[in-house]
DNA sequence: GAGTGGATTTCGCAT
DNA sequence: ATGCGAAGTCCACTC
């Protein structure tokens, strides 16, 4: 009884007839299919490569993509991108598997001479994929690169106590007016928008000069624009996944980074 | 007895005590890891990311470097470069394992709770991997970017016939001189030395201007250079890699590829 | 469909 | 070591 789930394994050293139908089944049902073994590969196309015999892992995905992994190292040797059309054939004791792509017009030749481990099966992959910023996260990215908020936005100082609470950023905008920023990493409610109009307030009440309120979310909830727009306050949509980005490159603004370094 | 060569393999829907010892120790020893199942990944580090559940294909290098694909797209979802440092377990039938990375500081952690196939494996790789160009596609090459061969080096015509035989680029240099240009993929030999020289005199003897000879190769045969001198001709160092490169790279100057394009 | 910018970019070469 | 640029870049989003 045929089993999805099951991954077909063949394991012969010199390559079967059983192999050779194993990857051909494999490649004409859009199976993912994997081969590890003894191979050379030539690439034609815009340009030409050429990879001499040694052992690697073969992977052709459901989607038509192709990957030829070496023992080492991140990044695969030889690929073709999702779309590619194959063709395999087993002569003389030689395994061929050539993907071609159209536009540009380009080929791959993957040619085993003797296999280690050939697998077939078919993959059931729903999940999602997320790359998160936490609010704090947030609040670090800010700091790396403010101008993400405003254009001229300049930090000075972060997670201030003030009457309410704390306030997530200080900073300065390009008109000198000292701003109060209030992040949110989801849909910033009303309680959100009340609380930063809070700060404003509490702040003005200290320091004798202009103060703007500025939240920061992805998306502010239903409703609550008229609210911000009655109590003077911006809002900057900020998506999490885009702090997360700003997060995983190399600092640009160091003497912030090293400030913010010091903090943890 | 041990063979290196073969795939030690386990199908073990639940997951065994000896597929755990099989990662275990392919992980310990530096071998290839290569395990199929339902899986989900988590990645901490200068941001953080989630994958949901899924089945996908993990490989853990002999360097130390990790990869999970799904079972669509060219790219991996979640990896980690060479230089990792590993931990795996089995517990309450979900087998984990755990790359660490330091500068910068983050990890992955790749949870299984069913397994398709397991394999271990020491793969011996020591072939070369080239980049090629022939000598033709290093003509096209330098039609596509003419800077590399000189700043202000604007090719006008190739492949012209004169008395000796055909040259491969014309061009005008920056100072408005003819230029006639031999290529060669390998080292260029005395030969290819003179045969430029004549191209040189049989262009002189037409056009009432200055003619220089340039010479494209990767490397001059050993000496050659005074000879060159005493011939006034130029020598340009251009390596068939970087050519192929040039290929692969979208057209930067189009109105000379479709030039180009048409002779094909 | 073409153009543009980002990437957990990685990788290599120069300084 | 460190910084800059290329990559068979690929990929996603915009126009």
């Amino acid at each position: 009884m045929y089993d999805p789930r099951r991954a077909y394994v063949s394991q012969d050293s010199g390559i079967s007839e059983q192999t050779g139908e194993l990857v051909r089944d494999a490649l004409v049902q859009h199976k993912t299919l994997l081969v590890i073994g003894n191979c050379w590969v030539t690439y034609r196309g815009r340009a030409s490569s050429s990879l001499e015999p040694g052992e690697r892992i073969l992977i052709v995905k459901e989607d038509g993509s192709l990957l030829v992994h070496r023992p080492t190292g991140f990044e695969a040797v030889n690929w073709q991108p999702p779309g590619c059309i194959f063709q395999s054939k087993l002569k003389d004791d030689v395994l061929t598997i050539k993907a071609i792509r159209r536009k540009p017009r380009e080929s791959i030749r993957v040619h085993f001479d003797s296999i280690i481990l050939v697998a077939s099966t078919r993959l059931k992959d729903t999940g999602i994929f997320t790359l998160h910023a936490s609010e704090r996260e947030m609040q670090k990215a800010i700091l790396m690169q403010p101008s993400i908020l405003e254009v001229g936005f300049r930090p000075i100082s972060f997670e201030k106590k003030v009457e309410p609470g704390f306030v997530d950023i200080y900073g300065i905008d390009k008109n000198g007016s000292l701003v109060v920023v209030e992040i949110k990493r989801g849909t910033a409610s009303q309680a959100a928008v009340l609380q930063l109009s809070r700060y404003v307030k509490a702040v003005q009440g200290i320091v004798n000069r202009e103060v703007r309120g500025l939240l920061a979310a992805p998306r502010l909830a239903k409703g609550t624009q008229k609210l911000m727009f009655t109590l003077g306050l911006s809002f900057k949509s900020l998506d999490p996944k885009k702090c997360a980005s700003i997060l995983l490159r190399e600092p640009q603004e160091s003497r912030l980074v090293d400030f913010f370094d010091l903090q943890e």
